[in-house]
RNA sequence: GGCCCGGUGGCGGAGUAGGCAGACGCGAGGGCCUCAAAAGCCCUUGCCCUUCGGGGCGUGUGGGUUCGAAUCCCACCCGGGCUACCA
């Protein structure tokens, strides 16, 4: 079919109305009536322009949001800036950039291709963390929170770059190595502020069933808050000293087959006691210069090619004194050794080498005796002296003295309430979540609001005094950190409690993820000057009723936002017990199989799309791509048939409009309009509940039949059913609007409405069109499909039986012995 | 090692309170239109037979339950992700 109609140019009107929507603050009417919905997406960091992975998350939560307002909710629906961090100071640092400029030159770069590509945000409610008006609050979060206990300093063994004389984060530890400096980190003790979130371990633990979160982020949150039970055994060194060394374990039934005692390394009594030994001296270097990711997390090798996690190679010494069990009184033979970590348990272990796989590959590594006391019950014979692989399955007690014969479980019972009763063990339970590390020496970011005070000690800035502010003046060309460096900074101050001019200013800043912990919280009103939040506002709003955003913050971001929101309740700052009641991970957009990265030259931006085929097309590609959560690689997908289905879509509109500028909305051949008509409610019924359950995909696929049902209807110039075709284009165009805005606000203006679609309703179905006098039914024999059937809608059991066995008389050998009847769908005939 | 996803045409994917497998699209082949191309439109497209009516086989593998299994159960294979010396 040929036409002289307008073609469909998205970039030719895309642009205006991109920018209306934003100048207009067309979504920023949250205050509107209808039930509230609180609507949030994981807010980017700028370090660049956007690339396709926001655009991906933005297109699949832009659409929800459009639908739910079409459908009559009241969406809070904002954005801001993650802005403060590591980049902006290593532009400073490597390019001479000034951070706060290069920050707010990419934020806007951002903002502005968010507008461009028509999210519907509402602008009236931008953050960005690195405003003083936004961090004055993240400071006060940190009073609120030392003024409940909940924030601390001590000493702890921390990532020390001694290149750029820095701590480093986890995450910035790569291989051992400083991820800038590539220097050998080195774990050295340092005073550093912690945020108490242990002391929420429970309620983190439990409120994790009342959330509509993937379970893969729920596991993770459960695996890495790491909750046990077992029991605090004391043992004591075997000589005249004897100090009490406390022993956490899991399994206290197998007390009896202990064979050797391992302390970690930095423990105090083997510091105490080895102070003067050089060859303890050298191993405790030798392990300091591993970084602790390296221990713990295991992140590269030792350079002797052994596998991370519980197969690696131990290092371990021989110190020279023994430690007795409490239970059988026998001298163990006492080890530092670097399996053993001083900040999870108690820093010291029983080795049980038969009953614990690491313990056993010490054993065998130096020769230490093996003791079986659980026989497994699969009756398997342990070989103490050949075995390389611990039993740790169900089993009998054995060799353990009066316990002989009992489950392993109830040895363990016993045996503790044994030990409580001698006043040598209790029952306890242990967490593998820490403290959150929140201090950081660096300079683009939220200073810590305390003052340092010698008559005082540390004594929080007054909320009135808040912001402390950063300097503008920052050097970062020093070796250090700018802030602690920085002529005047930390001493232009005085003490806020006794006006001690020898006070100075905390030098170091928070953790980018404080920032993050509460910024849903800010959104309520991000421009007051009075409070950090309203908190009549936040019991409306709070929960968050749909979070989306990356997997990768499952046990960082969402576990501290967690956190601040118990701890922020327990202050009667918010009325809600979680911030995210449903929580969505989108999947990532990764090309030929690959993570897109500048470096590898896999990467695809956005701008290559919108600016060759628009944003819509861009966003449908995106949304039929798959569903949500799963992965899109860009290599498998076809910007080019998204753009040629919405072109089709234009020129249908376009066409029916001219000719019904010519003719009028006459009815056509019928048969054509009843078919058109059925489509129609067909594609409203089936669109509107895949937008419920968010699955765009299938959603795109409905509305693309209904595309091609208005194509047949339309093919003969002689018959088009113009009101019908003009009713099918009036529910495709606002169904298709949350997915690709730009088209349909278009093509809704030409329709000659002077509202926005996207304040407009949803369509609703003719659902009576969808009822049938008849229906085809499947006849089947012995469960093959054998022929099919018309019959009436309402025929009963007997009646498609009856149907049933006639039609298939010529086919039936045998004797009917069972027949099967599903009303209006399918026969099943049983023959011998 | 632990936990969590997946495995359906050449490709992305539809379809699970068990009931017509492959919706929708991409790609591919053929045709119309055109001087030609682009665009657009039409037809075909899981595999194998076929006398063109149709028949057989098909959802990672092997079992099981059932009148009937992509869907439920058991065992296994493969791929991906997260996590890990946590005592």
């Amino acid at each position: 079919m040929t036409s002289d109609v307008e073609r469909y140019d998205p970039t030719s009107f895309e642009p205006a109305h991109a920018q209306r929507w934003h100048d207009e603050r067309t979504y920023s009417r949250s205050d509107l009536g209808g039930e509230g919905f609180y609507a949030l997406t994981m807010f980017p960091y700028p370090s660049g322009d956007l690339h396709m992975g926001h655009a991906e998350i933005f297109s699949i939560h832009d659409a929800m949001v459009r639908h739910l307002r079409m459908t009559g909710r009241r969406v809070l629906n904002p954005i801001g800036w993650d802005a403060f961090g590591l980049p902006a100071e290593n532009a400073a640092r490597n390019r001479g950039a000034d951070p706060k400029a290069w920050t707010y030159a990419n934020i806007e770069e951002q903002r502005s291709t968010v507008v461009r590509l028509g999210y519907s945000f509402d602008w009236d409610r931008v953050l960005h963390t690195c405003d003083p008006e936004y961090y004055r609050w993240t400071q006060w979060l940190f009073v609120e929170l030392f003024d409940a206990g909940l924030a601390y300093r001590r000493e702890a063994l921390v990532n020390w770059d001694p290149v750029d004389r820095t701590v480093l984060a986890n995450e910035q530890v790569i291989d051992g190595r400083g991820e800038r400096s590539g220097a050998v980190v080195q774990r050295i003790p340092r005073t550093q502020w912690f945020l108490r979130i242990t002391d929420y371990a429970d309620e983190l633990l439990e409120g994790l069933d009342s959330i509509d979160w993937p379970d893969r982020v729920k596991n993770a949150q459960r695996n890495w808050i790491g909750r046990s039970e077992g029991a605090e055994v004391t043992f004591r060194v075997g000589d005249a000293d004897g100090e009490e060394v406390l022993v956490y374990t899991t399994r206290p039934d197998t007390l009896h087959g202990a064979t050797y005692f391992v302390f970690a390394p930095e423990h105090p009594i083997v510091a105490d006691r080895m102070a003067a030994d050089a060859d303890y001296q050298a191993f405790v270097e030798e392990v300091a210069s591993r970084s602790d990711v390296e221990r713990v997390s295991g992140f590269g090798d030792d350079g002797d090619g052994r596998e991370r996690g519980a197969g690696r190679a131990k290092r371990g010494l021989r110190l020279d004194f023994d430690v007795i069990n409490p239970v059988t009184g026998a001298s163990l033979p006492a080890y530092a050794a670097d399996y053993v970590l001083m900040d999870y348990g108690t820093g010291a272990i029983m080795a049980v080498p038969a009953h614990d796989q690491r313990d056993l590959d010490f054993a065998r590594q130096e020769g230490l005796p093996v003791r079986v006391v659980i026989q497994p019950s699969d009756g398997t014979e342990l070989d103490e002296t050949t075995m390389t692989e611990a039993y740790v399955g169900d089993g009998v007690t054995v060799n353990s003295g009066p316990y002989d014969g009992l489950d392993w479980r109830d040895t363990k019972e016993r045996i503790t309430a044994d030990l409580q009763a001698k006043g040598v063990a209790r029952a306890t339970v242990n967490y593998r979540l820490r403290d959150w590390l929140v201090s950081r020496q660096r300079s683009w970011g939220p200073p810590i609001p305390v003052v340092h005070c010698p008559s005082c000690g540390e004594v929080p800035v007054p909320v009135e005094q808040l912001p402390v502010r950063l300097p503008d003046d920052l050097d970062f060309t020093v070796a250090g950190s700018p802030l602690d460096l920085h002529p005047t900074w930390k001493h232009d101050v005085a003490c806020p409690s006794c006006d001690s001019e020898d006070a100075v200013r905390d030098v170091d800043t928070m953790d980018t993820f404080v920032d993050s912990s509460w910024y849903f919280l800010r959104f309520l009103d991000p421009t007051s000057v009075d409070e950090p939040w309203p908190v009549d506002v936040a019991g409306r709003w709070l929960p968050i009723d749909q979070y989306t955003g990356g997997v990768e913050h499952a046990v960082l971001h969402l576990l501290y936002s967690r956190f601040v929101v118990k701890a922020m309740r327990d202050r009667g700052r918010v009325d809600a017990d979680e911030p995210f009641q449903a929580l969505l991970n989108q999947g990532q957009v990764i090309l030929g199989g690959a993570a897109m990265s500048k470096s590898k030259g896999n990467l695809v931006v956005p701008g290559e799309v919108y600016e060759t085929y628009g944003a819509d097309t861009l966003r449908g590609t995106m949304l039929f791509a798959s569903a949500p959560e799963d992965d899109i690689d860009w290599a498998d997908v076809s910007p080019a048939g998204m753009h040629k289905w919405l072109s089709r879509v234009w020129r249908l509109s376009v066409e029916h409009l001219a000719r019904t500028d010519a003719g009028g909305l006459g009815d056509g051949d019928e048969g054509l309009a009843a078919t058109l008509r059925r489509a129609t409610a067909e594609a409203i019924v089936g669109a509107s509940a895949d937008y419920d359950g968010r699955k765009y995909n299938t959603a795109i696929a409905k509305m693309m039949t209904l595309t091609n049902a208005v194509l047949d209807a339309t093919r003969d110039a002689s018959r088009v059913p113009e009101s019908a075709v003009h009713e099918a284009l009036e529910a495709l165009l606002p169904m298709l609007a949350p997915i690709c805005p730009f088209i349909t606000e278009e093509l809704w203006g030409r329709f000659g409405y002077d509202t926005s679609i996207h304040l407009g309703g949803w369509p609703t179905a003719d659902t009576s069109l969808l009822v049938d006098d008849e229906v085809e039914v499947v006849l089947q024999i012995n469960g093959k499909v054998r022929g099919r059937i018309t019959v009436a809608a309402d025929a009963d059991r007997d009646a498609m039986e009856a149907a049933a066995r006639e039609a298939l008389a010529d086919q039936l050998t045998g004797e009917v012995r069972k027949v099967i009847v599903v009303p209006g769908k399918l026969v099943n005939l049983v023959v011998a």
